[in-house]
DNA sequence: TGGCTATAGGAAACCGGTGTCATACGCAAT
DNA sequence: ATTGCGTATGACACCGGTTTCCTATAGCCA
């Protein structure tokens, strides 16, 4: 059916018998229209399949509809989960997403994400964790004429396109719900130095324990990579504690899977003898033995979010937009064992 | 530095004292210039920081430099692999990358895919499994003016531009390593019906018993979903089997951790008792406990093998090309405790 | 010196849309 | 009948590149 080239606006004009403005004006819904003429043309580009060309209309514009999602983020889960929202998003409009996982230690990170800005002429970009936290990076894009919007762990000072989640209200949350359950000795495995999630869970421990009354030992707490080894690593040195914890908050996944792998090695019951909470929800919570209980942010939701404030106008999106995330309660965490017998 | 606009070709023209088809000529690499003129409309590009602009490009060469990543995998970890893999390639082009996740099962799925490639007028698609398998979908790409790769499991009874790996040869490998370290009563877990992978997997694991001499017994063989539930189920049928089988090999991680937590619920130990082998190596194959034996394809080679085939011009790249992949040895396969005492 | 050819570079049209402005028309007010 | 006005449409230039075709100049030979 298409013989060798797509029709084009100039073919619509010709056959609906009207000039190409008036063809252009049915694509746009402009008002100024006589019903008839509009019924005319639209049957015309339906039985032709005309598709307006986006690089013409780029051109016209001076602005194009390619977004670029920026990412450096080792939990594959989320920015698939980021990508599906962003698409639920703009899946009715004329923009597309176009991706670039990039390399956070590259010496020449920032050149190439200038030159994949300036080469695409992308309309607007959005930041994934952990690169997200490059200020460096959000002022080269933003000055590149791009929109930019940042996801990431709620960072309040600075008002600008943002969509966070409120990591430490979560976690504190979380810790407080431990205590609920009989939890008095509880240990935390904090993320690396230099990251605002790390960090901001970190807080919503302290702020979790102090709701709860309790006090927090630096015996049973320790600092990781969010690697799973780390996990392992700081197993080794709080079941060493005396008295040992019965609950440990880890500030992601791959640190409580470590945990965990660590415990299981050394003959303790999870979550009999021990209880486990993770943070992200990855893939790989739900799937290890026992199902990980943990924090799971709202991706999807978040994403939305990201991409409407993204395309559209107006300063109502530069406010901040804070998310909280959920507990997701599976089996590897439950009351402590002296807590059975107080009941 | 930039006022308002971006230099154009017009901008560089004019303050080298050229007209635009001399500095089209530049940037096109053309022999037939000067030297000392190169030189001089170089030295303005590179002092007004001009970058052609791709729409407008798009819109006079009348093609244009997006590549469209279409996909419903459940992998997340291989979807990642697969972007960067293309990214790779296409680093240094003037292409970019733009993802589709699509739902498998919508009835509008056809229609979605063809107005995203319609509407961004895609240069060409890659289609990953399992939504590769669909030749419906593959041939409406084509009808639409896009150059089609697809990836998956190899069908070597198709001539087209396929990147795939082999399977087949992949799984009666390691069924087959399996029979050297003594294991003689091997499970089987398939996949679901109607998917290429499964089927290939399932001759995989028959020709790797004939090789090893071994004979097939349905009483250890079930069919699953690449759901992790069904591993679990599959299990209750197997473990039951009289002899029970001393090692199993699971089409997927999923259906291999589903098996793993319940052997694991039921006393048996992995692998002293119980081998276990899955495929696709995600990344919870690597943080269950034992961390699990798997075959693993080699997604990013794949993935550059197929965004070469999509931007190089020419028949070469129709070839077919396969890849094997890899057996990951980790902790859940060893040899079978009465082989122990057999050696 | 004239004529021919090769080479560097330019003018203008074009790709497929959009904006600006002018125009034709119908109808009410003067 | 003339003016004035709102509505529907068209002519034309323009966005930033590329292509086609043409010209100017230099170099070469006779």
């Amino acid at each position: 059916m298409p013989k060798d080239q797509k029709p084009t606006i100039n073919d619509v004009a010709r056959i609906a018998g009207v000039s190409k403005k008036t063809v252009s004006r049915v694509i746009n819904k402009s008002a100024l229209l006589n019903a008839a003429t509009r019924e005319k043309i639209e049957a015309v580009i339906a039985d032709l399949g005309y598709v307006p060309n986006p690089q013409a209309r780029a051109l016209a514009l001076r602005r194009n509809f390619l977004i670029g999602l920026i990412h450096d983020n080792p939990n594959a889960q989320m920015v698939l989960g980021v990508q599906e929202g962003i698409l639920e998003t703009i899946r009715d409009t004329e923009f597309a997403l176009v991706v670039r996982p990039v390399d956070r230690h590259s010496p020449a990170l920032l050149d190439d994400i200038r030159h994949f800005i300036e080469r695409q002429r992308l309309f607007g970009v959005m930041l994934l964790p952990p690169i997200s936290e490059n200020d460096e990076l959000a002022d080269m894009c933003r000055q590149l004429g791009c929109t930019v919007v940042r996801m990431g762990s709620a960072a309040l000072d600075k008002s600008e396109h943002l969509v966070a989640s409120n990591d430490r209200q979560a976690v504190a949350d979380a810790v407080f719900w431990l205590s609920e359950i009989g939890h008095r000795r509880i240990g935390f495995i904090a993320g690396p130095d230099g990251f605002r999630s790390a960090r901001e869970r970190e807080i919503g421990f302290a702020d979790g324990m102090a709701r709860a009354g309790l006090t927090c030992d630096p015996a049973i707490m320790a600092r990781g990579t969010y690697r799973f080894e780390s996990g392992q690593a700081a197993a080794d040195q709080l079941l060493a504690a005396d008295p040992p914890p019965t609950a440990i908050f880890a500030s992601n996944d791959e640190m409580a899977a470590g945990f965990l792998h660590k415990a299981l090695g050394a003959g303790i019951r999870v979550p009999e003898q021990l209880s486990i909470i993770g943070f992200d929800n990855t893939a790989t919570a739900a799937h290890i033995w026992p199902p990980l209980t943990t924090v799971q942010w709202p991706i999807k939701a978040m994403a939305r979010a990201a991409a409407s404030k993204l395309i559209l106008p107006g300063d109502a999106a530069t406010q901040p937009s804070i998310f909280l995330s959920d507990l997701v309660r599976r089996d590897s965490a439950a009351p402590p064992p002296q807590a059975e017998g107080n009941h």
